[in-house]
DNA sequence: GATGAATGAGCGTTCATTCAT
DNA sequence: AATGAATGAACGCTCATTCAT
């Protein structure tokens, strides 16, 4: 009696959101319509919300999972004692890029584009929570890659700087119609390049900062 | 008569300009309704439907003006003989965030992030082939600046990282409520940063790149 | 089996009785859901529907015991020996407002306003034959009250002004936010003084019917 | 050109409040939808966003002109100068309960039946300055009429007594189906009746008052 | 007898667009 | 050329109700 039905709602709610994931990762969260996600599901729309309390906590829950799921691997990552530090930033922001790619749906949430408010209004939220916790993870890995203080505002700075790159990496992707697998083969490449520029000028950078003090203390 | 009436309707038509690429720069494309536009010109919202045949119409054509005079003023920048190519190069890509922070507008265009689409199903569109020659200026610019053949494959790996970026920078203010200046102000000095960054971390790379090669060729 | 069945089911019912009766009697009709109730039942919503044909089939059901109950006080009050008829009366119309205190849902079934037809459509309906005893009760309490001929036309003029008035004091407070606790704490006094005020005034205006009877015989 | 575009313009929107006003007052403010109201006065729902800014602004503006007017007939009858304070007060409360069978909208707005907050919340409101100015002029035509200081706190209870008779009164035929023309045919003896009764009543609570008053003092 | 799953009708409101003049 | 009037489709969401088990 009961097994039955539960698996039929399971069914449905996984529909649900397999089409919630699909529409938001094709077309961005706010044009897609609660009657279009229904219908891809395959359920009316007012089904929709004997599962999910409105449009945006479906798109919560739809990203907690697989945002928790992300906070491990990257801490794994961090972890790891095998790697260098280089390594294991490097690794990181692969990994983020390649989390985003999979997960389309995480773009508006990751870099709160319009509409999705997932910023200091309600930092309590546990979807900001965990977004905060992934940005301190990065530059935390960043920090002990530099060997920099965690105070020095130049990692405040630098930590900017990673995050519009990669923001641009996965906004310029996001809406694209090629899968994650074919990106990453065509691209995975140009990224890597990305991201050693990025560490090759930040270290520049710094030594620049130094020349400087030490020429300014010796002139 | 009739060419009073021409210059009456050309007026019509240029306030609605005027108005729709204020608004649409200052709020965006879609959080601006027909209405308002009409009201900011000065006319009626259905006097809009005469000179274009809708929004999107309307957005495109908005946009080739200001996309043609950013076009002149890169150009010149480029072809100032007072200045480096380092310079030229920073000088562009500053120039383009300050433009696509005065024109909210031009992220979805620049972008094309989805709701607007200007991108490969009609790249004959004008806006599209002035978008084109927009970045492919950028590239000019970045290869005189590191003086590459223009066909090393490198370059256009280097492009696509400038290109990143500057959308991440653009993508990640362009729905904030600070205004252009605000942000400018507030930012410019870490937008200075993550080009340099990107520089350094370009010509280091070429090293690596000799380097590799040399040794290579040695052993 | 069928007697364990039986009983269960009268006690999902009175369940469901009782949930409607309190949520109903809080909050009003229509601002109540059946699944509101359900809950409060501690059963499914679906199960109202095989005990009560609909919502307003509920509400129906469920406002007799309450009006028998009301009905069995006011006839006590009407028939105790130790009052006075004035006593007696006003303890009737009193205890009428704190009855539609406690259960807010009284207001639209005693003076059938809109959305719940109670009336003349069924005049058939217990609830409707409940309703117009209570009436009577009302009036028959004045009419030994004021010592006037149950068919004198002024007794009829009477109780349609006692109903006025009950009806302005409960329709007043109905939606009012505060408890019938609260109410009845802060308005009693009052409510006291417009009952004795009717009844002052109606027995007044009976003396200046005989005087003006006198005045005509004498003249 | 204009002409007849203004006319029709003006039937449109004089349909629509036709229709508000029939359907407020048959069935109340919150069970009529906007699209009701639409079909009724022949155009669609969105037309009515053209005239009247939401729900609640149409039956605003709906209330406001007769408001007007009854405030101004009231004030009239308050400063003739032929009648008695008595004549005065009562015509005023016959006035009142003429209007409201009128205009059967009035009576949420008078006696602010739920959803339609027309009270404390935003006392700046037009219409609730003018709700409040006209319970002010029946509070001074009873003051007159009774003699009593403006202060004098039985005046309040008084006030508020009227209030609910009145309330009663308008609520028990609002949703009537005589027209106002047969139910003051029908009642308004009693209604006369009620009032004549309240001040009777009145008068001789006073006289309780001050012999208590003298009784307390002499003792 | 009882339930969870599911639905359709409906809500107030907005907006780009078309029609008649 | 230009406009005000008018509309239909759509939005997110709620609710009483029915269906299959």
């Amino acid at each position: 009696m009961s097994r039955k039905q539960e698996l039929r709602a399971e069914e449905t709610k996984q529909s649900i959101l397999a089409a919630a994931t699909q529409l938001f990762g094709e077309r961005g969260y706010d044009t897609v319509t609660m009657r279009e996600i229904a219908k891809q599901a395959g359920c009316s729309h007012t089904t929709i919300y004997i599962y999910f309390h409105d449009k945006e906590a479906l798109l919560h829950l739809l990203s907690m999972p697989p945002l928790d799921q992300l906070k491990q691997q990257l801490t794994d990552i961090l972890h790891t004692a095998q790697q260098s530090a280089e390594q294991k930033w490097k690794a990181i922001c692969k990994e983020m890029v390649r989390f985003c790619f999979m997960n389309k749906t995480m773009y508006p949430i990751f870099f709160n584009v319009r509409a999705v408010r997932v910023d200091e209004q309600e930092p309590e939220l546990p979807i900001n929570k965990l977004r905060n916790e992934l940005f301190a993870l990065l530059t935390r890995a960043l920090q002990q890659c530099l060997q920099i203080d965690s105070n020095d505002e130049r990692l405040l700075a630098f930590s900017r700087i990673c995050y519009y790159t990669m923001h641009g990496i996965i906004g310029t992707y996001t809406h694209s119609e090629e899968s994650a697998e074919q990106l990453l083969e065509r691209l995975s490449t140009t990224f890597d390049t990305a991201f050693e520029t990025l560490l090759l000028g930040f270290r520049q950078k710094l030594h620049q900062g130094d020349n400087h003090h030490e020429n300014h203390t010796t002139v």
